[in-house]
DNA sequence: TTGTAGGCGTTATCAC
DNA sequence: GTGATAACGCCTACAA
């Protein structure tokens, strides 16, 4: 059985009061070192740390941030965990990760990040519509809440994101310098807004340069095989004379799978026939297997920024940073 | 300001006592019918929902588990973390990520899951030394530990992973019928004994089929650039005749990063000059750019039993399940 | 510097 | 079926 020794205990044995035990243990409180000596040693013998548990209770502070993921498939998402976990833990804060998925969603998670008393709660990579929230208002009740790389559709839900525009713009310059006229997009298509922005912003810049209409592929997820299908529906249905001659998906592991289709089924080469460019600049698209041309992501920057959201030690807004594109072979 | 509801607030609007506000939330709890009623009604105007911190507290059950990782440049990790997730919040437990690194190590981040009480630690692809514990006892204080997809290095804490012998056996079983008789295997340095073990126990595998020495390479860490270093540093100081002329890598990540400089730099082709295989069958591996033959991990089978074990519907014990090799062109 | 009351929001258990 | 008392282990405020 699990049993931890409590401050009542170590005071017995120290021959104190339970309160000078708990001073022992908060720094900067008032306490004789003699004391001090007397509790930290007793503790030291009873095994005795403060319970974090009833702490949060009495302080209502639980020093745990709750991180809502719906797409595992992206391993971009993995340095990204890192860092942030490093950093929250840096902080003092633990991250629980929360699955959001058909059988666990925004609203069941949200009630539960709220009966545990969380912190603070990071819709990673994801987003849900006003609407979800129902009667519940923000600030009274939820813990505060943050997007992280996407924009936001909830009102007074600040997004910390890249900053898409600068990013698309600085992309389509790059294409268009390098002399590609007819461009296609791939969206995952699960959510709307987002990737349907982006697409519509990548169209604007096109349309700036005096391109009209931009091929549109919609992939069914976010992953290799369903950027893969894609691709192959797009090539499949479209004669040679007639396709777009780069191709930008909304990230890389998207760009992987279509890259994949275009030179191993098709039999074209990337980019002389078919350009791609992704988005995120994960490690494996940066080897010579792949080449991908892609945008990075200011990770840290955004973690920087949320974080310090959360402690409070900067403003909670919303704000977009810029990246970096990375420029390679595959277009 | 965050401000919950109470049961005793609840209890006034309801104009009962605030007992039977909480036995109207307790499944199964002996209330009349009209009282449940009024009571949910009265929480549902003043948004109450029990509060799970205090509740923890009450009931030393917290309803967390601790998951450690120190690794997250291999993208495995990914889809196993999130059937992890899915799975234990199908058993009402929520999943706290702690990334252990130099600033957060074994011992911190085990004090803290000791703290927090939480329910369980999951050591995930990571494990320590027994002394690292120190004077803590398993059993008193510390909560139940387990590692997952890797051996335990601390008696009393079970394992749970893949069965390295059987999946070497039919690793260097398939090698040797395809002609293979020169062998390599590549290790992550990080750790000591697991990969040692491994290492070992494919070349006692060779060793039975009359091949004694099995050339060794090692990463400095588990990811696609260290991979490339090691398989470079080999290259570079092996004529071509006396090379190896297969690579077992200890996972995908680092096969995949060996396979882009045999390729790539030495202008080798895999499998004909030397093949390659990996550990994982992560997703990017199995498509026309690498094809790289791997052994895929019952993660399914893996997650259920460590599941059930912190359940408690099944027995705490050492397992390891076989998984199955995953035949492409690399190899 | 130290001790005391009272409270945080539940749960367990017993009396009515 | 319902109410009440005593924990759970800590913290804040105030008093000594």
């Amino acid at each position: 059985m699990r049993k931890r020794a409590t401050a009542k205990e170590v005071a017995e044995a120290a021959g104190v009061s339970k309160w000078t035990v708990i001073r022992a243990f908060t720094p900067g409180a008032s306490i004789a070192d003699a004391s001090r000596q007397k509790v930290l040693q007793a503790a030291e013998a009873l095994n005795y740390s403060p319970n974090l548990l009833a702490r949060s209770l009495a302080t209502n502070i639980t020093h745990q941030v709750a991180v809502f993921v719906d797409d595992f498939t992206n391993p971009h998402k993995l340095p990204v965990l890192e860092m942030l976990t490093e950093r929250l833990q840096a902080e003092g804060l633990l991250t629980v990760l929360i699955n959001i998925n058909r059988h666990f969603d925004h609203v069941h998670a949200l009630i539960n990040a709220d009966q545990r008393q969380f912190d603070a709660v990071i819709l990673f990579g994801t987003a849900f519509r006003e609407e979800t929230l129902g009667d519940r208002r923000l600030g009274r009740g939820l813990p505060p809440m943050f997007v992280l790389a996407r924009d936001s559709q909830i009102p007074g839900v600040p997004a910390i994101a890249c900053d898409t525009e600068v990013a698309l713009n600085e992309i389509v310059e790059y294409l268009f310098d390098k002399g590609y006229r007819r461009p296609g997009f791939m969206t995952g298509a699960r959510t709307l807004s987002t990737a349907l922005g982006r697409r519509r912003h990548f169209a604007n810049c096109w349309r700036q340069k005096g391109i009209d209409g931009v091929m549109e592929l919609t992939a069914e997820r976010y992953s290799a095989q369903a950027g893969a299908e894609a691709a192959r529906a797009y090539l499949s249905d479209s004669p040679p004379g007639s396709r777009i001659d780069v191709l930008m998906c909304e990230n890389d592991i998207l760009a992987l799978g279509a890259m994949d289709v275009v030179r191993s089924e098709f039999g074209l080469r990337v980019p002389h026939d078919l350009a791609v460019v992704g988005f995120d600049n994960i490690e494996l698209g940066g080897g010579p297997a792949y080449g991908l041309t892609s945008y990075e992501q200011p990770t840290e920057k955004m973690i920087d920024a949320i974080v310090g959201m959360i402690t409070g030690e900067r403003a909670s807004e919303t704000i977009a940073f810029p990246g970096s594109m990375i420029r390679r072979l595959s277009a």
